[in-house]
DNA sequence: TCTTCATTGTATCGATGTGATACAATAAAG
DNA sequence: CTTTATTGTATCACATCGATACAATGAAGA
C-alpha cells in the first residue's frame, strides 16, 4: 500500500468535444438468409449502421431502443449491449465532408461538431416480418442487406457487426434467443434453420429437436402448422416461466 | 424502406460537459480468497474501483491498460472489457464535494468537471504475489478486499463489481483463463482451487484433473512441487500453441 | 527407523448424453 | 391411389461424466 500524490483535476485531460453514440446490428432472418439492418444517411455516402447519440436523460439501452423503435418500429424485443467502439480516429465530420466532395471541410460555426465519438455496438434480434424500416430520424432509408453481401460501410461499422455476430454465437450458449428471429408461434424444423443460420453450419435434424425438447422451455401447442405438402409438425411457443424454471435449476443451452 | 425527413445536426442534443473512463476491477486469488483491488481517493470519502478518463490518443483498452499499470505495475496481462454503465446520473463530483462536507458544492471555475462520466467496466486477472499496489495516479492508495467484505462504494461501483464477477464467470466458458491468477508453473490441485473459488462451489478432483488433461493445454513439466508432506504434484505450464491449435479444431471449456 | 497421515495420479464402474441411422406417419401434389 | 418430401420418435454404438477406489509418496511424528 503506498501513497502517491493527491489528486488533482487538472490531471485529467478533457476531450474539448466528445459524443456517445448507439448502434445496434439490428439481425433477422428471412429467405434462408441472417440479415442485417442498415441504413444510408446520405446516397452519395457509403452505408451505415443506425444509430444515434445518448441523450441527455438516458442511459445507453434507453438510446438503443429508441433508435431500434425509429428505425424498425418495435419496442421490447431481445437487444443486447456487447462492445464499445473507442479508437480516437474511429469517426470523424471531415471524413464524412471529403466523401460528399463538399469544398474542403469547415466545420460549422453555430453547430457543434464531437472531434470524437464513443459508440457502445448492440444486437438485437427481431422477427423479419414484423418489421418496416425507416431511416429513423437521422437517415434517409434503412434496408435489409444478407450478412455474406454486406459491403463497405461508413467508419468502422463492418467490424462493428462482425463482432456482434461473434457476440451473437456467444450468446447463444447462455440464453436459448433464436426464438426472437420467429413469429410468436414456431415449429422446431423452423427453429433449427434459425440455430443453422446464425451459427452457418447444419445441424443433426432429430439431434437437435431431442435437445430442445429436453431443455423444457418451449410449450408444444395443440395445433400443428398448416399447408404443408407433408406430415405437419407440431406448433411451439417460447415459455417464459418454464424457462425461469429451467435457468433456477441450472440448465446450460450449448448445442 | 420509408423515406424521413434529412439529418440536421441540431437534433443531436450535445452533452456539455462529458468524460469516458474505464474501470477495471483486478482480481486475485490469495488465502483461499477471490480478491478486488479497491482505491482509495480520500480518506473521508467511500472507497471505489481504480480507474481514469480514456485520454485523447487512446482508446478504451489502452486506457484500462495505463490504468491497471499505473495501479499494479503490471503489464500485458489478462483483460477484457465487458460492460459500460451509462446512468445519466451514475457520477457527480457535487456528491463527492458533499461527502467531504466542504461548504455547499461550487465547481471550480477554471476547471473543466463532467456534467456526465460514462465508464467501461474491464476486468483483469493477476496473480498476488507480482503486484505491489500503489494508488496509482489519481489515488492515495489502494488495497485487496476480499470479494465477500466489499463495502459499500463510490457512485455504482458496487454494481460494476457484481457484473465484472458475472462476466468472469461466464468468460470461464469460453477461455480457460484461470491460469491468470496463478504463478507461471503451477500443480493441477492450484488450479482447482481457482475454479472453485471463482465459481464458488466443489469441483471432484478427479474429474477436474481428467478434464484439465484432455483439454491438452497445459504442458506437464518434469519438475514437482517441492516442500509438500505428501506425494509431490506435477508442475504445469499454460502451452499458448497447444492452446491455438486446441481452438483451430474447436474445443469448448465448459465444466 | 518405522509408522502415520494427508494428498496425488490414475483406473474403473454405472449413468447419462451424443451422433448417426432407421422407420412409420402424414399431407399435398400428381 | 401413388408418389414425394418431411416430421416425430426410437434405437444403437460410443463418448463423456460423476463418483469411488486404491496404490504411490513424502514429510512429520513416534
Amino acid at each position: 500500500m503506498t501513497t502517491n500524490q493527491k489528486f488533482n483535476f487538472r490531471n485529467y485531460v478533457k476531450n474539448t468535444s466528445l459524443t456517445v453514440g448507439v448502434n445496434p446490428v439490428i439481425f433477422s432472418v428471412s429467405e434462408d438468409k441472417l440479415k442485417v439492418l442498415l441504413a444510408t444517411f446520405d446516397p452519395r455516402l457509403k452505408k451505415s449502421l443506425p444509430g444515434g447519440a445518448i441523450l441527455k436523460n438516458e442511459n445507453a439501452d434507453d438510446a438503443a431502443n429508441r433508435v431500434l423503435q425509429e428505425t424498425t418500429g418495435l419496442e421490447s424485443i431481445f437487444l443486447k449491449q456487447f462492445h464499445v467502439f473507442s479508437e480516437p480516429d474511429r469517426f470523424s465530420y471531415a471524413t464524412v465532408y471529403n466523401e460528399l466532395h463538399e469544398e474542403s471541410y469547415k466545420p460549422p460555426e453555430d453547430i457543434d461538431i464531437p472531434d470524437r465519438v464513443f459508440t457502445i455496438g448492440y444486437f438485437a434480434l427481431v422477427n423479419f416480418d414484423t418489421v418496416h424500416p425507416t431511416g429513423g430520424i437521422i437517415n434517409v432509408m434503412s434496408e435489409w442487406v444478407d450478412i455474406d453481401t454486406i459491403p463497405e460501410l461508413m467508419y468502422d461499422h463492418n467490424l462493428i457487426i462482425d463482432e456482434a455476430l461473434s457476440s451473437l454465437r456467444k450468446e447463444l450458449f447462455f440464453e436459448p434467443i433464436g426464438y426472437n428471429l420467429l413469429p410468436e408461434k414456431f415449429t422446431m424444423p423452423e427453429l433449427q434453420r434459425i440455430y443453422e443460420i446464425i451459427l452457418d453450419k447444419p445441424l443433426t435434424r432429430s439431434n437437435f429437436q431431442r435437445k430442445m425438447l429436453n431443455w423444457g422451455i418451449y410449450e408444444r401447442l395443440g395445433e400443428r402448422k398448416e399447408g404443408v405438402s407433408h406430415k405437419r409438425p407440431f406448433l411451439y411457443r417460447f415459455d417464459k416461466e418454464r424457462y425461469d424454471k429451467a435457468i433456477k435449476t441450472g440448465i446450460n443451452f450449448c448445442l
